[in-house]
DNA sequence: TCTGGGGTCCTAGGACCC
DNA sequence: TCTGGGGTCCTAGGACCC
């Protein structure tokens, strides 16, 4: 049977969750920005329509901010991600099986599904209830490979006369698409990839589909290859319900201030450190490669630059943040240089062994303190019970006691609404 | 003055093996 | 003068995604 896949998208996730619990705002633009308020990350259709770009610092469009009168949020990632759990519950009442792709992306298997309903309806339906169920617009497409189901979902996005829905079974409407959508909307199409295609005079995602996939390969990557065959209607990138577990975790901030001085910036990778542990034990893992990486801006050409990395392999792999503390302590001294203002540091676990399922060396001598479990375990505990802010945490000395001057700017935030209950939305 | 964070996969090249 | 062939594994870097 051939496969069909729909690419279910949340229309400006970010700004649509703001919204949802701002009726106030409904026909106003809103954009959300990244962490520290650096740029902007999403924006809401208005915002859109007012020329409000993608990525765009937040400083170069205060005259614009202040003229429109759009209104501005933090992100407020608590929020957005209770959310998506929320239309994710509702896609997978509704389809055979689903891939979380993205915090606001979902694959869905409807093979065989027309035998039972036509396409469009179901696209329809399941628009319908994540819309009533989550208060959140999505668009669906549809489509007989992944790639071409990221298309279609181009095109409900792309053209309001769809209603959100686009079917591209039929070859004459992906033929019809393919030609309209330029080739750097195609999914695994990036920057670089448009320049080289465009110079070989590859501009439409029909012309990419009409490449010859062997030459793609000899001359791109297998990649692209399977890209191409992807638009000609041929599944090659199939749906993986389980997801993979993670082969890295990573952890990084830019700072609200630069840093200069080493015990802070010693605090900030201690506290990413602290993190990334956490993570780590949440996804059931131990690590046995951690790295430590420290940088300048790369945006003021006229500063001193300084961007290094340091990694180390542990005696074992492990999931006590101790242990991960020590090593990260030991290469960020290694990395520091004076004099710098450092803007960005962060730390990266990987190589990732199943606790408990490690052949030590043969004269390895080093082995995991006797409480680490029972110890890391109720520290996640305590901190995953603890109200919010510091008090009833309990913490490392290395991340510092007082106030922390390298931690995220936010000065739009929005309550958590959904996930506090001193913040539930009040209605008079 | 001020520019996010967290991931994945592929490839080329070097080290090393017999 | 003239110095093989075939393979694996690891890493760094580059591309992509949201």
């Amino acid at each position: 049977m051939t496969p069909v896949f729909a690419l279910v998208d949340c229309n400006n996730f970010y700004a649509s969750c703001e919204k949802l619990f701002r009726p106030d705002l409904r026909q106003r633009p809103v954009v959300v920005l990244s962490n520290n308020d650096g740029c902007v990350v999403a924006r809401s259709r208005e915002a859109k329509d007012l020329g409000i770009k993608m990525g765009v610092p937040i400083f170069q469009i205060r005259d614009a901010i202040r003229r429109h009168g759009i209104v501005v949020f933090s992100s407020n990632y608590a929020l957005y991600a209770d959310m998506s759990s929320r239309v994710m519950r509702v896609l997978e009442d509704l389809a055979p099986a689903v891939e979380v792709y993205s915090i606001d992306e979902s694959f869905l298997d409807l093979t065989g599904v027309s035998r039972a309903m036509a396409l469009e309806d179901f696209g329809v339906q399941v628009q319908q209830t994540v819309l009533n169920w989550t208060g959140l617009p999505v668009c669906v497409g549809i489509a007989p490979s992944k790639t071409l189901a990221k298309l279609a979902n181009y095109g409900a996005k792309k053209y309001p006369a769809t209603g959100g829905v686009v079917n591209l079974s039929d070859p004459q409407r992906q033929h019809r698409l393919l030609q309209l959508a330029p080739v750097e909307e195609v999914w695994g199409v990036g920057n670089r990839l448009t320049r080289r295609l465009n110079a070989l005079g590859i501009h439409t995602a029909l012309d990419l589909a009409q490449a010859d996939p062997a030459v793609m390969r000899r001359q791109f990557s297998v990649v692209l290859e399977r890209t191409v065959r992807e638009l000609n209607g041929e599944s090659c990138i199939a749906l993986e319900p389980v997801a993979a577990t993670k082969q890295q975790i990573l952890c990084s901030r830019s700072f609200a201030e630069r840093v200069l001085d080493y015990g802070v910036m010693r605090q900030a990778i201690s506290g990413y450190t602290v993190r990334a542990g956490e993570k780590l034990r949440q996804e059931k893992q131990t690590a046995a490669v951690l790295t430590v990486f420290i940088r300048t801006s790369p945006f003021n050409p006229n500063e001193a630059q300084y961007a290094n990395s340091a990694t180390t392999t542990l005696p074992f792999p492990t999931d006590d943040t101790r242990l991960l503390l020590q090593a990260a302590q030991k290469l960020l001294k290694q990395l520091w240089r004076d004099g710098y203002r450092y803007s960005k540091g962060g730390i990266c676990l990987s190589g990732f062994h199943q606790p408990g399922n490690y052949q030590p060396g043969l004269f390895d001598t080093v082995k995991e303190r006797p409480n680490s479990r029972r110890l890391m375990a109720a520290l996640d505990r305590i901190n995953r019970n603890a109200p919010h802010g510091a008090s009833g945490k309990v913490w490392f000395a290395g991340e510092g006691v007082n106030g922390q001057a390298w931690s995220m700017h936010r000065q739009h935030l929005s309550p958590a609404y959904t996930t506090r209950w001193g913040e539930l939305l009040q209605v008079y």
